[in-house]
RNA sequence: GGUCCCGUGGUGUAGCGGCCAAACAUGCGGCCCUGUCAAGGCCGAGAUCGCGGGUUCGAAUCCCGUCGGGACCGCCA
């Protein structure tokens, strides 16, 4: 070893001790007749000293060393003289005298300041990611995942659960996500795709009689860039056989509750238990299937209240079926015009048509787009209604409601980011619950499954599949934290004859289904346990609890945007031979 | 596929028609300095303003295109 301690370890427990350390030179200070480095190492930094009274040639090799070359120092451990101890080192309050230096490896300057927390160009960041590593933040999000990933690992395990790998060359399921293909060298023409999620080795180590599986699992999606999407991403995949619902709920709380109160101690808990919402509840009150609970700023339905007074733009709506509903911005009444425009101009990317407002200043006279048919009668029904008092801006939205519910949770997250309403130290875990089953997709013009097509239905809904399958609900449970879904599961469907009409319904041919899908349909005749899992986002969990903007702070090696890795420089063109084996020819695009 | 924003020494910014062959901070190089810790002092090097075209007497600044990056929509069972 080149080090008998860790930088960051040193203590006024080793004064007096001889030490040997290695690591990076954070800082050098030099006074002419005396120099000081900090050196760091991942575990901290310490003060080592060189005196050239002491050691000639410590002082000597120190003169050449600059910014992050790395070095050995031998010393000894001493007490600060008094006055000169730093508060703000975990080791300021001894140093090391320095009796030799070895110079490990020089470097050059780095593109970018590795000992100061500043702004740096994300692309150049990226290109020098192991610099960008080096840095206390990224560092700092590393460990933390870490830990996050070893108190599951120990969690789980302490329940009973095994790790199990599954492959990462699997099979093509077209119904998802875009795959990523892996072309097979050995027979022509044929592909492995990598696995959007190991869903069905998952539920098939249910069949195998593992009971309790999770994994730590890579997950693909040939799909476009997010700052919380990436093309592979890390999923903590768990599963377990003999449970209902409330099983994998109460066991994933449990974990995170304590994950949280151990990895990020300085985070609060909005609630616990976590608050449910079924999944109307949700859409009523936030207009969205994953709202961010840390703050009210609630939708109102108002539809009842307006209907009928006159106002054209209402009146249309609701004439089609359509919805009238409103957000209360606290204390916007002061809003300009052109502050209400944008946010209009904001809500027509939604569909919405435009945005009626309601402003009350204190001491003012009300504006509203829609005053002369606001009898005072209205508008105090709208007031009570909204929880309104003289300083709020009500906003209205009449369309369809899916137009509304999109709108107004825009608006709603837009707002309370510029009135600051969500508190950063704040984690609002919440459930969601009772999905529909299947959504109707209008492009397709068949049934898809809201969530994916091993989610079983309510046993108590089975009939409706025949009936009426929109009106059916899903065993299906979404994990929300703070805006964003940060989990989905579901109990799976276990007997071969309600996952054939379920592919039916999906307008998935039986040949099809079982060309696809024959491996679980087979499995399920030989004696499959009821089953059902979830599968939390690691990296989005992490982003969160790091307070991170984008997921790529929480990933060593991200890709950015154009799913490009900048550093290596993939993808990348192929020798010609590579192809030829692989049985492939490149057909670019015509322009 | 679409919308919006950004691109000025190594890094972060300022400048937004002439005062700019470009300013500030930091970093970098040299010299001085024995208790600093964002050490300090003095001196110095470093950008044809992403690229191409246009408008103009004159462009970092305005316009068009292009490339690169980011945010978002579509997409993400």
């Amino acid at each position: 070893m080149y080090k008998t301690h860790t930088c960051g370890e040193l203590h006024r427990s080793h004064v007096g001790q001889q030490v040997e350390l290695a690591g990076w030179v954070h800082r050098r200070r030099d006074h002419g007749g005396i120099t000081f480095v900090d050196l760091r190492d991942r575990f901290g930094i310490v003060q080592i000293v060189a005196d050239p009274t002491v050691s000639p040639q410590a002082h000597r090799e120190l003169e050449e060393v600059r910014n992050e070359w790395v070095i050995q120092a031998k010393g000894i451990v001493r007490r600060r003289p008094t006055g000169s101890e730093n508060p703000n080192l975990a080791t300021g309050e001894i140093e090391v005298e320095v009796s030799e230096i070895r110079i490990l490896n020089p470097a050059k300057t780095p593109p970018f300041s590795i000992n100061k927390d500043e702004e740096v160009d994300e692309n150049t960041r990226l290109r020098y990611r192991y610099l960008d590593l080096r840095r206390e933040q990224m560092s700092r999000n590393i460990l933390l995942r870490h830990q996050v990933v070893k108190f599951i690992r120990d969690f789980l395990t302490e329940h009973g659960f095994i790790e199990v790998e599954t492959p990462i060359l699997f099979k093509t399921t077209p119904e998802g996500a875009r795959d990523y293909l892996v072309p097979s060298r050995l027979h022509a023409g044929e592909f492995y795709a990598l696995p959007q999620s190991p869903q069905q080795l998952k539920q098939l180590l249910m069949v195998a009689g593992v009971e309790r599986y999770y994994q730590i699992a890579r997950c693909f999606r040939d799909e476009d860039q997010r700052g919380d999407r990436q093309p592979e991403f890390t999923q903590l995949d768990l599963e377990m056989s003999f449970v209902e619902r409330e099983d994998i709920m109460a066991l994933v709380e449990e974990l995170f509750t304590k994950l949280v109160a151990e990895v990020a101690p300085r985070k609060r808990l909005f609630a616990s238990p976590w608050p449910r919402l079924t999944y109307r509840e949700a859409l009523e009150r936030f207009g969205k299937d994953n709202p961010d609970l840390r703050y009210d700023l609630e939708l109102k339905n108002v539809r009842d209240l307006i209907e009928g007074s006159g106002f054209k733009v209402f009146e249309a709506a609701i004439a089609q079926g359509g919805d009238v509903r409103g957000l209360n911005a606290k204390g916007c009444a002061d809003y300009t015009r052109k502050q209400i425009d944008e946010l209009t101009e904001y809500a027509k990317n939604f569909g919405a048509k435009g945005l009626a407002y309601i402003a009350l200043p204190k001491d003012q006279e009300m504006r509203s787009t829609f005053a002369k048919f606001l009898s005072p009668e209205l508008l105090q029904a709208l007031m009570d209604r909204m929880g309104a008092e003289p300083g709020d801006l009500l906003l209205f939205v009449a369309d369809a409601p899916a137009v509304v519910f999109e709108t107004l949770a825009r608006l709603r997250v837009l707002l309370a980011e510029r009135l600051k309403l969500a508190d950063p130290n704040l984690l609002a875990f919440c459930w969601v619950i009772d999905f529909p089953f299947l959504n109707w997709s209008e492009e397709e013009q068949r049934w898809d499954p809201s969530h994916h097509l091993f989610t079983s239905p309510m046993l108590e809904d089975v009939p409706l599949l025949d009936s009426d399958p929109g009106k059916a609900r899903g065993q299906q449970y979404d994990m929300v934290l703070n805006d964003y879904e940060v989990g989905g599961g579901s109990i799976r469907i276990h007997d071969r004859q309600l996952q054939e009409k379920v592919f039916g319904l999906i307008g998935l041919e039986p040949d099809v289904a079982r060309e696809r899908f024959g491996h679980m349909l087979e499995a399920f005749e030989y004696g499959t346990p009821p089953h059902g899992g979830i599968a939390p986002g690691i990296d989005r969990i992490c982003m969160i609890l790091a307070g991170e903007p984008n997921i790529r702070e929480v990933i060593a090696f991200p890709k950015n945007q154009a799913a490009r890795d900048v550093m290596a420089d993939a993808p990348s063109p192929v020798e010609l031979k590579q192809l030829e084996d692989l049985h492939i020819q490149v057909a670019l695009p015509a322009d």
